[in-house]
DNA sequence: GTCTATAGTAAGATAGAC
DNA sequence: GTCTATCTTACTATAGAC
C-alpha cells in the first residue's frame, strides 16, 4: 500500500467536486471549497489559478469516468452481444454505485456547454460505427442500431438520474432502492435480449 | 381565439423560464432576466418580489407539466397494459418534443433541492399502488412493478436528456435525431411488452 | 506553501421620479 | 406600471507578509 500522503491540491480537489456535483457550477462558491478542504481561500487560487480552471479539471475528468471505461466495451471484438449486455451492466453499476450523482452532472453540463463537452472528450474511443452496431444488425436488421445502445444505457443510467423522484414513492409504500436496483442488474441484460430478438407478434396483454 | 394580450408579468415569466431550464437557478442573473424580457430589472422585483419567488413559481408549473399529465395515465382502470405503454408513450413524446430541457431541468433541481422538490409535487396524484402495478403483478408476478415504471420511463425520458450525447455520434456517421425518435415512439410499447412477458429462457445470441 | 487583508466587480433588491 | 439611479452585500481574485 503506498504511503497515502493527501497533498493540499487532492484535498482541494475532492472538496471541490462534491460541492459542483452537488450544486452545481454557479452555485458553487471558492469560499465554499476552501472551507470544505479546510485552506484558505487565497490558496485555492495559487493551485488552481481560477475557479474555471479548477471545474474544467475536475469536469474532464469525470467525463471519462463516465464515458472512457464503458465505451470501449462496446468495440470489444472477442464478447458476444449478450455478453457485452452482461458486461456494460455490471461496469456500470459499479460506477454508479461510486458515484450516483455523476450522470445528473455529466449530463447536465453537457447541455450547458455543448463545446466544452465535446472538447472534454477528446480521446474517448467512440461509437462511431463499432462492433456493437455490426452485432446488432446482424441479428435484427430491423433495429436501428443506435436506439439499442440507447435503451441499454436508459434501463442502467436513468434510475440513478431519478432516484430523488422513487424516493418520494419509498415514502409512501414499502420501496427499497437497492433491492430494485439488484433485480434490475440481474435482469437488464435479460431485458436487452429479448428487445433485440422480439418479432413484432404484437400479442395483445 | 381569445385576445392574445401577453402581459408583462407573462413576457418575464417566459424568458425567465428559458433562462432557468439551460443555465440554472445560479447561473441566471436578474438582469438577464430582465433584458431577454425587454423589461427593466426594477420592474421583475415589482412583479414577482424576489428571484427565488419567481423561480419558485415557473418550478412548480414544470413539475406538473412533467408529472401531472402522466402520472394519471398509470391509475386509468379503463386502459390495458398495452394502452397504457402507449397512450403513456404518446404523451411523453408529445410533452417532451415541446419541452426538451425540461427532463434535466425537473430532475436536476429534484437532485439539489429534494424538499422544495416534493413540496412542489403537492396535488399531484401519485403511483402508489396503482392500477398499473397491479396490472403488471397480474401478468408477470415475477417482476417488481417498479421496475416496469422504471424501465418505460427510461426509454422513453432518458434520450432527450443524453441528446448532447448523441449529438457528438451525429458529427461522426449519418445520424437523424428525429428519425431515430420516431422508431423510438412506435416500438417502445412493443419493446416494454415483450419485456414483460419474457420468459428467461436465455436464449445465447 | 500558506496566511490576512483588500481590491475590484457583479448581483439582488429598493428608493423615488414619472 | 415602468423607469433611472443607487444601496448593500457577496463573490472572485490578487498583493504582500511570513
Amino acid at each position: 500500500m503506498k504511503e497515502q500522503v493527501i497533498t493540499t491540491q487532492e484535498k482541494i480537489k475532492q472538496a471541490a467536486e462534491e460541492l459542483f456535483m452537488v450544486k452545481g457550477y454557479a452555485a458553487t462558491k471558492t469560499r465554499d471549497i476552501a472551507q470544505a478542504s479546510g485552506i484558505n481561500l487565497a490558496l485555492l487560487n495559487y493551485h488552481f489559478k481560477s475557479k474555471e480552471n479548477l471545474f474544467s479539471i475536475i469536469m474532464k475528468e469525470r467525463f471519462l469516468t463516465f464515458f472512457g471505461s464503458v465505451l470501449p466495451l462496446f468495440n470489444d471484438k472477442e464478447t458476444s452481444l449478450q455478453q457485452k449486455f452482461e458486461k456494460i451492466t455490471d461496469k456500470y453499476f459499479e460506477i454508479l454505485r461510486q458515484n450516483p450523482d455523476l450522470p445528473l452532472f455529466v449530463l447536465g453540463e453537457a447541455n450547458k456547454n455543448p463545446e466544452g463537452f465535446a472538447e472534454g472528450l477528446s480521446g474517448v474511443e467512440f461509437i462511431n460505427n463499432s462492433y456493437f452496431t455490426q452485432q446488432v444488425k446482424a441479428i435484427n436488421p430491423g433495429i436501428q442500431p443506435e436506439n439499442m445502445l440507447i435503451n441499454l444505457l436508459s434501463v442502467v443510467v436513468f434510475p440513478f438520474i431519478m432516484k430523488p423522484v422513487l424516493n418520494l414513492l419509498s415514502t409512501q409504500q414499502e420501496f427499497n432502492f437497492e433491492q430494485m436496483m439488484q433485480e434490475r442488474k440481474q435482469m437488464i441484460p435479460l431485458w436487452m435480449n429479448s428487445l433485440l430478438t422480439q418479432q413484432n407478434e404484437n400479442n395483445e396483454i
